[in-house]
DNA sequence: GGGCTAAGCGCG
DNA sequence: AAAGCGCGCTTAGCCC
């Protein structure tokens, strides 16, 4: 490892028994190659780190961060090939007849860990598992390049960096979050299943709850065989009673007046917490005081992140007080109020609803311009706004918004009728709405023809619609997405330039790398908690909001709006 | 016994 | 009160 220049780039990729290391410059020139002994390679990479910071180019963030995790090893930076070439494959940023565009091999979906996946999945010989993108250094040096000029030739090439720069470091705290995990306690957990649900039946069977939660239900029935687990068992059981409702979900039956209603909610409330997070789920995913959640970034088409297994971004308020911090440390929770709102009025430049929104509670302040009368108006008019909504009460007070806000209300509209039309929309940063299924277009182009019938016309016009508030939504929800993003990225770095605490005050279950650090724990799409040594949580507090700000500015520059947080220092997840 | 869908509900 | 966006997961019920 001696170039003679310091490398800006080292491409990583491997064979079976080799790794291959290419080092770039600035301007992506070759400046030499390295091959690496597999058994060697978290020391060559350790050092190559700390000599060079370089950012790192690999085909998949987890398959190569895991393991250095493991071993004790952080890297700064680097290029997810993988994830950018989803983006820049779809963005409209980039030239039609860009080389990325056709380098199919990389249209890769999300790796799985053998370890986490589906037994199924796990029992698959190698040769049928779906193919990832390709490993081998070369193929990743070419990619790289293909993926530099496609933004280099971009007209927004600054946005395009921002997003793939973005996107990169929300794979790197992915892994990272995987690797600390959540700190979770799990005799919480089980002393709110046994409030909640009653004692574990030793022998299986139901709590003591929830059977008699079934049991009152069966009562007012008058029905004591009655099956509460089958939807058109209980649906006939209802009808029977003489309770006419056309399902069996909670909205309906909360119209209901009928003594089987109280109980029946009850029971199904009971019964979703023992399914989804009882015990079972608590000895499945919680070992060692940790949830540890596969993240899956970039696994929603607006940008959001998806999670595999666990449940991890479903977690149920009810459970936030088994979030805990270990004995010494503390969570930093912090939620982003009206995120996208904000957004909103920042990529449409619309300063009066961002005025609305600076220094307090958006739908207070919209409220306070006399768009509309209440809080709870303002609230379901924006959503209604972002969503689409065309009847109700929401689509009813729409209008008003459009009236006092409509920039903003013209960027949405605009998105919607774009979706419409069947053509693409962008986020603020580039990424791009994928484009409508040929079933969609063929239904489209159908209807247009003269002898379509009134029914063809209908479903069309119908579907349209539903594209519309599709892309109305995307470039809303995806900018969102784009802002936590840089948040993220921003706040790994804060938290990561404290200083480690002492060795006694450590939180060895958070693993080698984070045992001694502040660091990431969770992150829910405009939420974070960082877990944190008691000493440096208002250190960390602070971080969070700082790296708001700054992800504000990264964004919107000078425009003025703000991004109003929300910030717990406390044991336990738990917002009061 | 596995694969698939629909219903329902948790989260933003 | 219950339309209007994006998800993952569990269960039941159906098919092979």
């Amino acid at each position: 490892m001696d170039a003679a220049e310091a490398p800006a780039w080292i491409v990583l990729g491997r064979t079976d028994r080799v790794v291959h290391a290419i080092l770039l410059d600035g301007s992506a020139a070759e400046l030499g190659r390295e091959r690496v002994d597999p058994a060697r390679l978290t020391s060559w990479i350790a050092d190559a780190e700390a000599r060079w910071a370089p950012r790192w180019v690999w085909h998949d963030t987890p398959q190569w961060y895991g393991a250095l995790l493991a071993d004790g090893i952080r890297v700064a930076r680097c290029h997810d090939l993988r994830l950018c070439h989803a983006i820049l494959r779809d963005s409209a940023l980039v030239d039609d007849a860009a080389a990325v565009r056709r380098a199919v091999e990389w249209d890769a979906a999300p790796y799985v860990d053998a370890e986490d996946a589906a037994p199924a999945l796990f029992e698959l010989d190698h040769a049928q598992r779906p193919a990832g993108p390709p490993a081998d250094a070369d193929a990743a040096l070419d990619e790289f390049l293909r993926q530099r000029a496609a933004v280099a030739d971009s007209p927004e090439a600054g946005r395009l960096r921002l997003l793939i720069a973005a996107e990169s470091a929300g794979a790197l705290v992915a892994s990272e979050m995987r690797a600390a995990g959540l700190p979770w306690d799990a005799e919480a957990h089980d002393r709110i299943l046994v409030e909640t649900l009653g004692e574990r039946p030793a022998g299986g069977g139901q709590p003591a709850r929830l059977a008699d939660a079934a049991e009152r239900v069966r009562a007012a029935l008058g029905d004591p065989a009655a099956s509460l687990d089958s939807q058109p068992k209980l649906l006939r059981a209802l009808h029977r009673a003489g309770v006419l409702v056309e399902s069996t979900s909670r909205w309906e039956l909360a119209e209901q007046r009928h003594p089987v209603i109280e109980p029946l909610l009850e029971y199904k409330k009971l019964s979703r917490l023992l399914s989804a997070n009882g015990w079972a789920w608590l000895s499945e995913w919680v070992a060692d005081g940790r949830f540890r959640p596969v993240f899956v970034p970039g696994g929603v088409v607006t940008g959001r992140w998806a999670s595999s297994g666990g449940g991890a971004l479903q977690l149920p308020r009810q459970l936030r007080e088994a979030v805990r911090a270990d004995p010494g440390w503390r969570l930093v929770v912090a939620d982003v109020a009206q995120l996208e709102p904000r957004v909103l009025a920042a990529m449409s430049s619309d300063t009066a609803l961002a005025g609305a929104a600076r220094g307090r509670d958006l739908y207070a302040g919209i409220v306070e311009s006399g768009a509309v009368a209440t809080r709870q108006e303002a609230k379901i008019a924006i959503l209604g706004a972002m969503y689409g909504a065309t009847t109700g009460e929401s689509g009813r007070l729409v209008p008003r918004l459009r009236r006092a806000y409509p920039r903003a209300m013209g960027l949405v509209d605009d998105a919607a009728r774009v979706g419409e039309d069947g053509g693409a929309v962008s986020t603020w940063l580039g990424r791009t709405s994928p484009s409508p299924s040929r079933e969609w277009s063929a239904a489209q182009s159908r209807a247009t023809e003269a002898e379509a019938s009134g029914a063809e016309e209908t479903h069309a016009r119908r579907w349209a619609r539903d594209r519309g508030r599709f892309t109305r939504n995307f470039v809303v929800q995806g900018t969102a997405a784009e802002w936590a993003l840089a948040w993220l990225a921003d706040l790994r770095g804060r938290l990561a330039a404290l200083p480690p605490v002492s060795p006694e005050h450590a939180a060895p279950r958070s693993g080698p790398v984070f045992a001694r650090q502040a660091h990431l724990a969770f992150f829910l799409h405009d939420e974070v908690i960082v877990h944190t040594p008691e000493e440096h949580a208002d250190a960390a507090a602070q971080a969070v909001a700082d790296a708001a700000a700054s992800a504000g500015r990264l964004l919107f520059g000078s425009f003025p709006v703000d991004f109003r947080l929300d910030v717990h220092i406390a044991e336990t997840a738990l917002k009061d």
